[in-house]
DNA sequence: CATGAATGAGTGTTCATTCAT
DNA sequence: CATGAATGAACACTCATTCAT
């Protein structure tokens, strides 16, 4: 009950705090829309329950957001697109290996995004892209391009220094995101419905995924690796 | 279960001619239902649109099909036909080496069910999992486990050979069916709607996955592979 | 209550007529739509009570008419922009003078549309137009141009046969125009709230400016008219 | 009353600065408001724009206007000057011929009402006058009625020097104003939204109306008129 | 006195579902 | 069996009005 607010009066410092109306923020409207966009989709998710949610009128959500579609490119940018530039100036500070690195940026997805609410993004976006045209292009602009360029970047890097083989960046960088988005997406999804044989550990599944990145299943390949053991957490 | 209305009326002459007639028209509309709901999303998708595209009525499906919700759980049931025992067969019969048929097991992927409209059930799954609970749980049964167990005894014939480090089976089946669902899925939503500089060509996509499963990024690993030129189509 | 038809069954000749189900006909839903329009203007009038005055369900008015602009154009069409065609045709064989045609021409226009709740339309335009562009544009096609062109072959024909003196005919056919708007317009509004002193007797008023259409104020010209005495009715 | 509310303040200092303060708002406001109410009429017209047009809040306007419909009232009576008491001074005074005094009458409306935004009024009220009966009294009694005096008066002159036709004058009388208030309510809606083959040059219309008051279409009437040639402006 | 954030009833339109024929 | 006309609940968005500050 967000209402709780309701009627609060302050009666110490003889200011009255809090009256009939809730004072809306947008950040609590932005929150509860991502709940409900990750859980229900961008279509099935009625404004007038993001409004509910939190704690405000159908007419206060219009005021900050003048349409549903504005109230998610805000959610998109709030909870993803908001992030590249810290990224970006952290890949700028970076002064370990590239391995570190790709390390690093899988990690740190991990912890910013993929551990969050705001990995349900992807999800959706995959599952709606088509129905809502002008959302997937926004997303384009403010997530894929965003994304890809940073991981180019990090590609690039570890070819220059002779860390990595030569290769084409573009498969390259889709290697590298495909398993984060199918992490986030498998949660979201199937891996999030039955107690599965293959209800994955995140941190787990990403040190999987970054020694194979690294050196394959070969076994004329370095030996030690979270394939074998569980021993990174 | 609404497919079973269909098809236990014809006892009495032993032809199955009317009954052969009975089932014409559900598997119209199922093949109509698959398409649109692959291409739209379960909510978006239209039952008129199902019908009209299936040259029946509104009125028709729904004689056939009690409500949407039972069209789409007989689209998913239906398409879920089980190529696992051949699968298994032609395992059972594979004389290279594993990493050929790691190769092989990608690319028949892709020839019976990444190209085909097939493909299009993992990203129905993944979009509508949360909503179909039941559904979620069947396909896990009939697809989930039966593909796992495919590609970890895969692996385990790797490891066992010496061709493969000795790796948790559980991520590493992972690893190996994440690019796949990841493919299928990228096709149906957000690669197909825009002009992306994303665009994959899925043969080039599967052959770097594969020459990354096997090499990884390093630079120590063998040197010519996908990555560095489309030479492979 | 246009419901009263419900559940009528009729007994007599063994068939069963009327059901639950009100049998909508696009007829009595563009009476309903006149009359609403007429009495509250376009945009005040909420389609759902057009759909109750015609005895049928909201969903169904939007089985005939995809849009609330496409009803009343269907109402424009239906009460005045179809009339045109005839009009033209009694032209083509109108054997008097063009005295006698111009008197023709508002007489009928009385009997056809001005004593009709159709004279509602052209008030209701005014109110609005600035509003609703598309309908404007589509009053202009379909009523305003026929409409002059109409007038305007009448005034170019008493020109060409010497009963009237020549003329601007874009003038002109104001001139004949304007009487006829207003008349409508006055009855919908003003002349219809208040029992005014200037009640209008339509005939009479009709028949005042056909007089002065011909003749004029002067004392100088033809003395006997309708602006002298009620001798028409 | 909204209006007899704001006014009766400033007894006390006897200067009427504070006064003066506080009506200059509602000013602004009623003139704000008829330009949107002439422009889209009141439904269309947002309280927000009106007050944001006189650079004053939402919640202002409702200090000084109880609600919408007291705004449309005082808009309405606000622009219903008396202009009548000059107007009959005027023609107290009037030396030339009748002809010359029926030009004279329509064309000091053409500038002093015509012209400007007070032709807006009669429009709305045309559009409105069923929703606002009250206003609607209003109106007649202090335009409709001093108008129509107006011009019986003129009239009666002309039948009494012999210059007009003897004539029932209360149709005589409309045959005048009809033209100026169509005019004023075309110039305000269709005649503005379309580029239509009917823009009307005022005066020219006027003249050409005057013509047609005094001679008719008649051919054995007095041949140079406005009809004929643009030769007046 | 002035503000503007908050409200919530109201509207055009869609679409799964029903049912008389 | 098959039809398709009819239904009505649902939903995004607007805007006059209120009221705490």
């Amino acid at each position: 009950m967000p209402t709780s607010t309701i009627a609060h009066t302050a009666a110490s410092d003889g200011q009255v705090r809090r009256s009939r109306r809730k004072e809306a923020r947008p950040g609590e409207l932005l929150d509860a829309a991502l709940d409900l966009f990750v859980e229900k989709g961008f279509a099935a998710t009625r404004v007038e329950e993001v409004a509910q949610r939190a704690g405000v009128s159908k007419g206060t959500l219009f005021l900050y957001f003048p349409s549903k579609e504005d109230l998610f490119k805000a959610v998109v940018r709030e909870n993803i697109s908001g992030r590249f530039a810290e990224w970006n100036e952290e890949f700028d500070r970076f002064k370990g290996s590239t391995q570190e690195m790709l390390r690093y940026c899988l990690f740190s997805w991990w912890e910013r995004i993929g551990s969050t609410k705001a990995s349900g993004i992807p999800k959706l976006m995959m599952s709606e892209a088509q129905n809502f045209p002008e959302l997937t292009e926004f997303y384009q602009h403010e997530v894929i391009q965003p994304g890809t360029s940073l991981i180019e970047r990090l590609l690039r890097r570890g070819v220059t220094s002779g860390e990595f083989r030569p290769m084409d960046l573009k498969y390259g960088v889709v290697l590298v995101m495909a398993p984060m988005l199918f992490l986030a997406m498998w949660r979201h999804s199937l891996g999030s419905c039955c107690a599965s044989h293959l209800e994955l550990d995140p941190k787990q599944y990403l040190n999987a995924q970054l020694d194979m990145l690294l050196h394959g299943f070969s076994a004329q390949n370095s030996p030690i690796t979270a394939l074998q053991e569980n021993q990174f957490q």
